[in-house]
RNA sequence: CGCGGGGUAGAGCAGCCUGGUAGCUCGUUUGGCUCAUAACCAAAAGGUCGUUGGUUCAAAUCCAACCCCCGCAACCA
């Protein structure tokens, strides 16, 4: 038995739970599930971001105290992962009295590689923030906001030596001992990594009130990303218990295509720095569009993945983000579509070949004297390793589809016609037998659903009172 | 000359790395079946693989140039 470490990435609490947040949760659960079944001991980390000034703003607006608020949200968050029927083993927020403990000490054995410098830039002093030189272009030197010209402002940061990691970092990805999925990402990330540069990594307090303090230095707070990405070790008890010792480097580490950059260049920094190993593997997958556009509130739309559960399970969900939404690139989220691959494939495919089998065997009085032995064939361990999710139904659906055609080319209803009970007895349990092969493949993505189907087959077999997806 | 992804049947995609009769799903049409959620099975129609050149006996696939689309902090740490 393995001890693997399986991470999602730490939502940032200004926001109430996307269906951005959901494919991430999915994604590790299968992962998590799979390693499961192949008797493996798995941890999975979940968590909460919950400093910076955009909450402490937030809170303000709306008249509450911080703490109160993250609470708040690191609530909605908590029941959000529990209805996607994923099961965490840590939770970590980065307000834990724990977490900030241990997080200054990672700071601390850093140190070597910390450095104080001036950051100039142009500033708006109505936004309270820096813009990028990009911004300043695009707006012609003033605010569109406030309507005021930005001006040049100077602070102090702690700055992280990137630079120090560099070379190692590259070697690691470009051999794979750290490895960057999907392949197009890891050549990405190659060029990135060649001309970052260090990462700031404090503010000044008056900036940023709602944070760390830098061990050391009253005057400073820390900025992101020591406070953040160190949570996947601060929530194994590192650095002050040595559970982390059986559990990291991490098997697998899922982020969005959008912090992938952080996770594959300052994470890796960070833990090289602190003389750790990397993870094996950082996943990064894309995001969900709404007919071809980013999901933004101000379009207005939006999908609520609560509302697709509501209506069609949480199975329907699952299955439909997890097969038809491109594990490592964007893909499109319309009602329709959905909507043809609930009726399709769930009602049609799945559920009818379980309805009709089922159905058979209970009129023919059909029972499986022991279930059969259920394991991995070689080409779905081949695909799940390489995280390929959505081409691995591709493979199990052909099994089901196989099934159905078997029934039509076996036709076991004529067998019961002609008394030829022997054959049909063989034919029948020989699909059963294989129906539950499909269905322990498709253990990881729709739990609850394999639950009722082995249920089904187990001893006496009946047809469910209610199709597992009813058509819509 | 920023970086990356993409342009293949009405729609959504695979194939490209490792050249050799262009494939899958949905939709459409027709036929079969009747165990089943009006479900299932089969067959057919439908493509000059973004454009132009090149390499080759042979290019969707390799090379060059060009055109077009989409991302590059998911709400803004």
């Amino acid at each position: 038995m393995t001890k693997k470490y399986v991470t999602t990435a730490i939502p940032y609490m200004n926001g109430n739970p996307h269906i951005g947040h959901a494919m991430d949760y999915c994604l590790a659960d299968v992962c998590v599930r799979y390693y499961n079944l192949c008797g493996d001991e798995v941890r999975l980390q979940a968590g909460t971001d919950e400093h910076g000034s955009k909450i402490w703003q937030k809170a303000t607006q709306l008249g509450v105290s911080v703490q109160e608020f993250v609470d708040a949200q690191a609530g909605k968050f908590v029941d959000f992962i529990s209805q996607l029927g994923v099961n965490y083993t840590d939770f970590v927020r980065t307000t834990d009295t724990k977490h900030e403990k241990r997080v200054q000490e990672i700071w601390q054995r850093l140190t070597n590689h910390i450095y104080m410098d001036t950051y100039e830039g142009w500033y708006c002093t109505g936004c309270e923030r820096f813009i990028t030189d990009k911004e300043y272009e695009e707006n012609n030197g003033a605010c569109p906001d406030h309507l005021k010209p930005y001006e040049k402002l100077k602070e102090k940061n702690y700055y992280f030596r990137i630079s120090d990691f560099k070379e190692q970092i590259a070697r690691a990805i470009e051999s794979d001992k750290m490895l960057v999925l999907p392949e197009f990402r890891k050549k990405e990330i190659l060029r990135l990594l060649a001309d970052s540069p260090d990462v700031s990594i404090s503010r000044p307090k008056e900036q940023l009130e709602w944070g760390i303090p830098v061990p050391g230095d009253e005057s400073q707070v820390m900025y992101v990303w020591v406070d953040a990405l160190s949570n996947y070790l601060t929530v194994l008890g590192y650095p002050d218990t040595d559970d982390y010792r059986e559990w990291w480097p991490a098997a697998a580490q899922f982020v969005g295509k959008d912090i992938l950059r952080f996770h594959a260049i300052i994470w890796p920094a960070m833990l090289l720095g602190l003389g750790l190993e990397l993870p094996k593997v950082l996943i990064s997958h894309g995001m969900v569009l709404a007919d071809g556009q980013k999901m933004s509130k101000t379009i207005g739309n939006v999908v609520d993945p609560m509302e697709v559960i509501e209506k069609y399970g949480l199975d329907a969900f699952r299955y439909y983000f997890l097969r038809h939404v491109d594990t490592f690139n964007d893909s499109d989220f319309t009602w329709e579509k959905f909507e043809n691959a609930y009726n399709n494939e769930l009602a049609n495919d799945l559920g009818n070949l379980v309805q009709r089998l089922a159905a058979m065997c209970a009129k023919n009085g059909i029972e499986l004297s022991k279930l059969p032995e259920l394991d991995f064939d070689a080409e779905y361990r081949v695909l799940m390793d390489k995280f390929e999710y959505a081409k691995v139904f591709d493979c199990v659906w052909e099994k089901v589809q196989a099934l159905n055609k078997r029934i039509d080319d076996e036709k076991p209803w004529m067998l019961a016609k002609n008394g030829e009970t022997e054959k049909l007895h063989k034919c029948l349990s020989g699909l059963v037998r294989d129906l539950l092969q499909v269905n322990y493949e498709l253990k990881p993505f729709i739990p609850v659903t394999t639950d009722k189907i082995d249920e089904i087959f187990a001893g006496k077999i009946e047809p469910p009172e209610k199709p597992l997806f009813p058509k819509q």
